[in-house]
DNA sequence: GAACATAAGCGAAACGTTTCGCTTTCGATG
DNA sequence: CATCGAAAGCGAAACGTTTCGCTTATGTTC
């Protein structure tokens, strides 16, 4: 493998030289296309590890998701890497499989790889915990206090979607939540009082599910709903593998949205599209908190860290198509 | 930060001896509990670039998908983690989206990154280009001829589920694939016909339907299927997208599974085991995958390469369920 | 108790960069 | 033509490890 050395050597000019070449620095026109051409001719690579152990900084960051196998966090991880490569950082990914223990641990693990800056979306660690890894962090969809977050505006998201079935005439609305421990759930349940607060109506605890964020849930939930004597008029499913459990199963009952019945789902882009007509949706901003994430660590890790953590709530957008009917 | 100088002028050993302790050679049972001491007492951690440039290993290896948005990758990438990080390495995710384009470009980033190995599921890339990049790689799910390669054996897994169709009296078995250009799909193609050549059946062509990998294909074509006069009895969908899809436009149409349409999914375990009954699916063994493409991976970058590329096929399961139905 | 084998520890060089402070080059200016 | 300043280039040290070849300590054996 050539070195910065073979191509001073076979240049004529100093490693410093090209180093400077490499960093953006001032050459000669003319040694500069000599530069160019030696490192095509020998084919030379930057070692970054060399590089990184003199600026003490590896380009990379560690990417902490509770689960891979959750469309919202894989293709926000996808999107991630597009503006990190962008800024020059390359992306190190780990899961916890949504084991609170196994989070801290691989938190630890990434701050031992000397990584420059990490992004996750926690669930049961702690401020303490996370400044004590002394590393650039930045929250993704869920947010601790004190710490620099980027979180979607879950209460508004809900409670507009909610809206939006009350002033259609709805009273009776199912609402599949996941579990509460995790704040974005949390929030979502309480846009949906709000709501009704709004309105001068009075929540039935019965119509709201609580269970997990997976689809089995949806699934069964849904199932528990429609089981309720009246069932409800609507239903808002709050995630996106909630909202594929619930529709599956109002098709199996051979439901037909929105005749028999309304209903809001969460995420969906990609199914719901695909249905006549498609199902209103909440959508978050997924490819917006990425970019966020991005540049907020990014500022972090190149210093700019002016004490005042930065919590970044984003909208979301209630995607209105034909899966709400009116009542009365 | 701490270094192993720090470490030995606290303990009074040397350098040398640090390192040989952190390498786990031999060192008196007092000086190994002082050391352990000394680097929990100034909280040291190992430098990675440092000791990336000493030993020429960068112990992580880039992993390049076609998508983080389908989920078979997904929970193979997080499998793979796994498996890499108990040999001690990292990873580095990179997706393509599906641009042959980008997929090389991908690639040439992450051999410029430095690390030890890559595993991809290849698109486009010709085994030239591969090999070009001079570093160890393995592919996943996709074969190249003259390259270490860890597939599924897709003739089998769709010719023994067609074949379960046959065997329960079906003979109009409508069958949805994804691009033919994609050797999986290709192959599972393939299956589909050696089961009814076997049985010496005449293939209908109009009841293959070629279209993408994703729920939109899969909804599509299996409307395109139940369209047809007469619909086929039976169908089977070849992946994880194309089953949901394919579920979602049978519901639609109020069928019920097996009672008005027999049905064998693909990789689908989550969604078809909430249902009742749970839909038979062929499945790939993805932690076998995951583990075989480490393992492998792990091999040739521990310079084991004999110069025979490997082609490791692993077999599919038929997981039987209550969805199909006997004709006849 | 001498001789020896083995275990444990050490010093120093090397890995491929970046960067500091210095020197050289060269054109412009008076 | 002498002087000056800016631009370009250079040498060398430093980053934190690993590892080679060596010395010293510790038992063991006759």
């Amino acid at each position: 493998m050539a070195t910065i050395k073979d191509v001073a050597r076979y240049t004529g000019l100093s490693i410093a030289t090209i180093s400077k070449y490499l960093n953006g620095g001032n050459v000669l026109e003319d040694n500069r296309r000599r530069i160019g051409a030696a490192i095509e001719q020998l084919d030379y690579k930057v070692n970054h590890a060399a590089r990184a152990l003199k600026t003490n900084k590896t380009m990379t960051v560690g990417v902490l998701l509770p689960s891979l196998y959750t469309p919202f966090f894989a293709l926000i991880c996808a999107d991630i890497e597009q503006f990190l490569k962008a800024h020059g950082y390359s992306m190190i990914v780990c899961s916890y499989h949504d084991d609170p223990a196994e989070e801290i641990l691989k938190l630890r693990f990434l701050q031992g790889l000397n990584i420059d800056g990490i992004i996750v979306a926690p669930t049961g660690v702690t401020a303490d915990e996370l400044t004590a890894l002394k590393t650039p962090i930045v929250l993704m969809d869920r947010s601790i206090p004190g710490l620099d977050s980027v979180v979607t505006d879950n209460i508004a998201a809900v409670h507009d979607a909610v809206e939006e079935l009350i002033v259609h005439g709805h009273r009776r609305i199912g609402m599949i939540v996941g579990p509460l421990a995790v704040t974005t759930a949390f929030e979502r349940k309480l846009g949906y009082e709000r709501a009704f607060a709004d309105y001068n109506l009075t929540v039935d605890e019965n119509l709201i599910r609580v269970g997990g964020y997976d689809i089995a849930s949806g699934y069964r939930e849904m199932l528990e709903l429609l089981n309720m004597d009246p069932p409800p008029t609507a239903v808002m499913a709050s995630s996106h593998d909630i909202t594929v459990g619930a529709i599956m199963a109002a098709y199996e009952r051979k439901l037909k949205i929105p005749e028999d019945i309304s209903f809001v789902g969460y995420d969906e882009e990609q199914i719901t599209k695909v249905f006549d007509p498609p199902v209103t949706t909440v959508l978050q901003p997924m490819e917006e908190i990425a970019q966020s994430v991005t540049e907020l660590l990014v500022r972090r890790m190149g210093g700019d860290d002016n004490g005042h953590p930065q919590l970044i709530r984003l909208k979301t957008t209630l995607v209105r198509h034909q899966s709400i009917g009116t009542i009365g």
